[in-house]
DNA sequence: ATCACGGTTTGCA
DNA sequence: CTAACGTGCAAACCGTGAT
């Protein structure tokens, strides 16, 4: 079976915002969710003095100024474009690439023979950390989720020095140091199934691989069950070098500040839609259907509290902007109730597929399908171009008093001249 | 009794 | 000064009506 590499970034947001800026070196820094919302990524000095993943900002701000914090809002014109130069780079080191998420990527391993894996992982570190100013870890073992324990331990355990090849381990140390490592570590395992998995006496790795793979999937599901299999080295996910297209597509954004009005609302609707079938046509898919929700703010119970949702069918599945923002507005206006302070407001694109298997009628209009393919094709290349919006329908709206608050953003170092400092284009 | 469905909840990262 | 708590996705689950 050839050995699987995960290599992930430490601490991605944080090391970026580094990457950039050398003073920060040692210093404790987070990078907070949208809206300046939560704690979303953290520097080794912040976790060492243990402020939680997650934790709300406003609960924290005055412990993390006394200890010199430094946060910053997320800036994802920056993580995007670092996230693909690691990529790139990984990529040359492997003719199997998974991107799985912005940070982490899987490759495989295959030909390599009798040749040092762990030395060609160190090469790979020292490649992205020298091209991207971005620190990696690596992990290798024959399955991905053994993988990514093993790159678990590449981070965690100093002796490894950033790379973890479980494939030179003996069985018995494998066994003794999956011993030492909590259940919820494993891939797949959340808070929910380490607290039930808990309960049945299996707290440890080594416990979760040596359950019964039949009661597991009684007990639990397939999924689990696979997972069991995988810490066994028995490989059943494959790594996925072209990803499959999205069944569903999801645009959500908390507000800046509450908003009331059936206006802004729509314009944030709208403008959601917009993201939302940029990613569709990206995909070259169209979607059966829309569906639009509202919501109020649960965390302030002593308010009116409000939160619908309606479908919305499309008369032939599209990916034009204007027909779908149209649909969502009409979904709006049928659940929008006055007297409300919203918080959030989301779209979801349902019932998705391929655009060339889309169903014909003898109603269809080609050559209006052609029009509305060849002005979103001339938005989607404007857009990307000269940057989002640059063009776009005008229910939009200019002004957007709603938009999230991002008070302590860092410049767009790698995407926009006119924000890196004493450079004017 | 079983299935397809739509909608909701759960769970993960 | 105040108020301030993310997003995206899929799988599992569940009730319903059709077969």
């Amino acid at each position: 079976m050839a050995p699987v590499a995960l290599v992930d970034c430490n601490n991605f947001y944080a090391s970026c915002e580094r990457a950039f800026n050398p003073k920060l070196e040692g210093k404790p820094i987070v990078v907070l969710s949208n809206n300046d919302g939560c704690v979303v990524a953290r520097s080794n000095e912040v976790k060492a003095l243990g402020i939680p993943m997650g934790e709300p900002w406003f609960k924290i701000e005055k412990e993390a100024k006394r200890h010199g914090i430094v946060a910053y809002s997320s800036n994802y014109a920056l993580y995007g474009d670092m996230s693909a130069r690691v990529m790139g780079l990984l990529g040359r080191f492997s003719p199997r690439q998974e991107i799985y998420s912005i940070d982490e990527c899987f490759l495989g391993l295959e030909g390599f023979g009798t040749r040092d894996l762990t030395a060609y992982c160190q090469t790979i570190r020292q490649q992205v950390r020298q091209g991207t100013g971005i620190p990696v870890s690596v992990g290798i073992a024959a399955t991905k989720t053994l993988a990514k324990l093993a790159n678990h331990v590449a981070k965690k355990r100093p002796g490894y020095d950033g790379v973890c090849d479980f494939g030179r381990l003996t069985p018995g140390e494998l066994n003794t140091l999956l011993d030492e490592i909590g259940v919820s570590e494993v891939w797949g395992v959340g808070r929910r199934i380490a607290r039930r998995l808990e309960v049945m006496g299996i707290t440890t790795v080594q416990q979760l691989r040596s359950a019964d793979c039949r009661w597991i999937r009684q007990q639990f599901s397939v999924t689990l069950e696979r997972t069991v299999s995988e810490l066994n080295g028995i490989a059943c996910i494959e790594i996925e070098e072209e990803a499959p297209n999205k069944q569903q597509i999801i645009s959500s954004r908390s507000f800046g500040k509450p908003v009331e009005t059936l206006q802004e609302l729509s314009e944030a609707v709208c403008s959601y839609t917009t993201r939302a079938a940029e990613k569709l046509r990206s995909q070259e898919s169209v979607a059966g259907s829309i569906g639009v929700y509202i919501l109020t703010n649960s965390f302030k119970p002593q308010e009116p509290q409000y939160q619908r949702s309606q479908m919305v069918p499309l008369p032939t599945p599209t990916d034009d902007t204007r027909q779908l923002a149209q649909a969502a507005l009409r979904g709006l206006k049928h659940i929008f109730k006055p007297g409300f302070r919203y918080k959030k407001a989301g779209i979801m694109l349902l019932g998705l597929e391929p655009k060339a298997h889309r169903p014909r009628t003898l109603f269809d209009d080609p050559a209006a399908d052609s029009r509305s393919a060849r002005l979103m094709q001339v938005m989607d290349v404007i857009n990307t171009r000269m940057g989002q919006d640059t063009l776009k329908i005008a229910a939009n709206g200019i002004e957007r008093s709603w938009k999230m608050r991002r008070g302590m953003q860092s410049p767009r170092f790698t995407t926009d001249w006119n924000e890196i400092p004493n450079v004017r284009a």
